[in-house]
RNA sequence: GUACCCGUAGCUCAAUUGGAUAGAGUGUCUGGCUUCGGACCAGAAGGUUGCAGGUUCGAGUCCUGCCGGGUACACCA
């Protein structure tokens, strides 16, 4: 994590420090010098708090690197007043500590103000940005590849939000084409007037079974693919018979997808539905070809994009007819008419890496208001035992069946450590400790990364994992909740009435102070990963935060101490709590204060 | 064939966007509850960062060429 001069938004504590960092190299530097300059962290805390690594000074003063440190350290001269207590020059860098009382004052008390809007800032103040997220078929349930989707949409959205962004999550439901035509056929050859209802099958899951169905019966007869052609050719001349049966299995396939969605905790501001908008488009292509700003080869419209470096790509057929991509466009305008977002972010698959590529650079031709704010965040593949993972094999690594089976084993360890829970609770925490666990082992990896999922090895509750995470706030709160010292909880959220009490020096152990300088870090986290949009670097922070925590339960007493010592570390576990919570939530992580 | 992504400890992944001794989890081994929740903690072992060059004060990170894996390249959706 880097802080630069012009950084704005901090801590209060870090932009207090950088800000006298800053101040004492001008008296030595002159101002000339300071503006390439960044402030880091250490790789390790005993060596300094903040540094300064001196090459870029090397090059404007033609000194070495460890000469400038060297004489950094020597000509500096402390205030008596600041947050900088000490500095030391090693190598080629130049270390510089913080007074501890004083950050422990600034860190826990801005935690303890700011309370749940705690790390938030105003970078997005009055910027609009939609993401578009989960887009299934509604031809089969959820799978695990739309889990990762859907975590990924909902977390970046959290961030965002936390950012100062508004954000509109949005949500295209691919409802019509030859793959809900292969269900529906399949339905009206074996359906016999079943149900979900009748057979009692989550409806999306009957849908899908449908859908399954067919390639049985293709292997058994190819002939039946015409057959879905047909179907589909019926659909769009608009067959009151097809549409009827359309209608009736694309609302099973949408209400169970909804469920699902509920389920585990995401939703949306907007539906877009392609049935509504997938041959429109055409106007603006034509519009486009008048304008010359694309060509026609054999009678089907061209765009060239050689200037982008991409292949080609045809926008309608030579027939006039749409293509896939000329929807595409349509809904990008679409979204603006609705929303005037300033910026419009795509989570979908890497595969379609070339395909989005083709679509920025379309709009950017055809001079589209926020083409140029446009972007793909691009996720890779999650893999099941080897297998790539397709429902019409017929493998069942569906979300809901994952999670069914997931709950099983958290039920069983919940009732290992408490025996008289009665059920009801018992599957509540299962639920948010396998949702946690889910989660949070999905946006720990970079969304590149293909990711090789086992059920069984891959989900652990132990190590680095959400439910981990949960435990560390649970067992902060079952502290807070035995202790008698100027804390109260209700309703989940905690108040202090004298917090101006806490005597600050007694968080001097190094245990304290590692921890107290861990939480100043939350803001900038919650700033990097929101420029990146990267969930990851949330994740990994708060495991970071976590395990610091636990170093200090385990040598550092709370309930214990003296009065004075019991208090500052009420307050300090507090704020950890408070941090963890918050950040749990941007992942889309519950917490809940006994598991 | 062309483009993009990936290759780091036995396994799964990190690495402050080019910076200090490449770190975690898991697995293996050793310790730790008459003391705030053991879903925990402390420690040991484990590495030629796929290979070969190059760029510079400095490369896991950037460039070039190989090797291996994945994905995408229709007037399909």
């Amino acid at each position: 994590m880097q802080y630069k001069l012009n950084s704005k938004i901090e801590n209060k504590f870090t932009y207090l420090a950088i800000k006298e960092i800053f101040g004492l190299l001008n008296k030595v530097i002159g101002k000339k010098n300071l503006k390439e300059l960044e402030i880091i962290y250490p790789p390790e805390r005993e060596m300094g708090d903040f540094v300064l690594p001196c090459f870029v000074l090397a090059k404007n003063f033609k000194k070495s690197p460890i000469e400038i440190a060297a004489e950094l350290s020597k000509n500096i001269k402390l205030k008596n007043s600041g947050v900088i207590c000490k500095i030391k020059n090693q190598g080629p860098y130049l270390n510089f500590f913080v007074k501890n009382n004083r950050t422990a004052e600034l860190v826990l008390r801005e935690i303890f103000l700011k309370k749940d809007k705690i790390g938030e800032n105003k970078i997005g103040k009055d910027k609009k940005i939609m993401i578009e997220y989960l887009s299934p078929n509604t031809n089969k349930p959820l799978h695990l590849g739309h889990s990762r989707n859907a975590f990924l949409g909902w977390s970046v959205s959290k961030i965002l939000q936390a950012n100062g962004y508004k954000v509109i999550k949005a949500c295209l439901i691919n409802d019509r084409g030859i793959h809900i035509c292969k269900s529906m056929l399949a339905y009206q050859k074996m359906g016999n007037k079943k149900t979900p209802k009748s057979e009692k099958i989550k409806s999306d899951h009957f849908v899908g079974d449908y859908y399954v169905l067919f390639d049985k019966l293709q292997n058994e007869n190819p002939e039946i693919e015409k057959e879905a052609q047909e179907l589909l050719r019926k659909w769009e001349k608009g067959d009151k018979k097809v549409l009827t049966l359309w209608k009736k299995m694309n609302s099973w396939a949408i209400s169970g997808i909804k469920e699902t969605c509920k389920e585990i905790g995401v939703s949306f501001d907007k539906f877009y539905f392609e049935s509504d908008f997938y041959k429109k488009g055409k106007n603006i292509i034509l519009k486009g070809l008048k304008q010359k700003k694309f060509t026609k080869e054999e009678g089907a419209v061209l765009a060239d994009l050689k200037k982008y470096n991409l292949p080609n790509k045809f926008l309608l057929r030579s027939d006039g007819t749409a293509l896939y991509i000329t929807q595409d466009i349509y809904l990008s305008y679409l979204k603006y008419k609705d929303y005037e977002p300033n910026k419009i972010i795509h989570i979908i698959g890497s595969e379609q890496d070339l395909s989005q590529k083709q679509l920025f650079a379309i709009l950017d031709i055809l001079k589209f208001k926020v083409a140029k704010n446009m972007s793909h965040l691009s996720y890779g593949m999650i893999n099941v035992e080897g297998g790539k993972l397709k429902s019409r094999e017929g493998v069942k690594v569906d979300v809901d069946n994952l999670l069914a089976e997931l709950k099983g084993e958290a039920e069983a360890e919940i009732k290992k450590r408490n025996k008289k829970l009665n059920k009801k609770e018992v599957e509540r925490r299962a639920k948010i400790i396998v949702l946690g666990a889910l989660k949070y082992y999905i946006l720990l990896y970079g969304a590149k990364n293909t990711v090789n999922f086992n059920p069984k090895k891959s989900l652990s509750f132990t190590g680095n994992t959400g439910p981990y995470l949960q435990y560390t706030y649970a067992r902060i709160i079952g502290i807070i909740q035995k202790s008698d010292v100027g804390f109260q909880i209700s309703d989940f959220r905690f108040q202090i009435s004298d917090v101006v009490d806490v005597d600050f020096s007694k968080l001097s152990d190094v245990a304290d102070t590692n921890l107290i300088f861990e939480l100043s870090k939350f803001s900038n986290v919650i700033k990097q990963a929101g420029e990146n949009c990267d969930p990851s670097i949330l994740a990994k922070y708060l495991y970071e935060l976590a395990k610091i925590f636990h170093n200090f339960y385990h040598q550092s007493p709370v309930l214990q101490s003296d009065k004075e010592t019991k208090k500052a570390r009420l307050l300090l576990i507090f704020s950890v709590a408070q941090i963890i919570k918050k950040g749990l939530e941007l992942l889309g992580i519950e917490t809940m204060e006994e598991m």
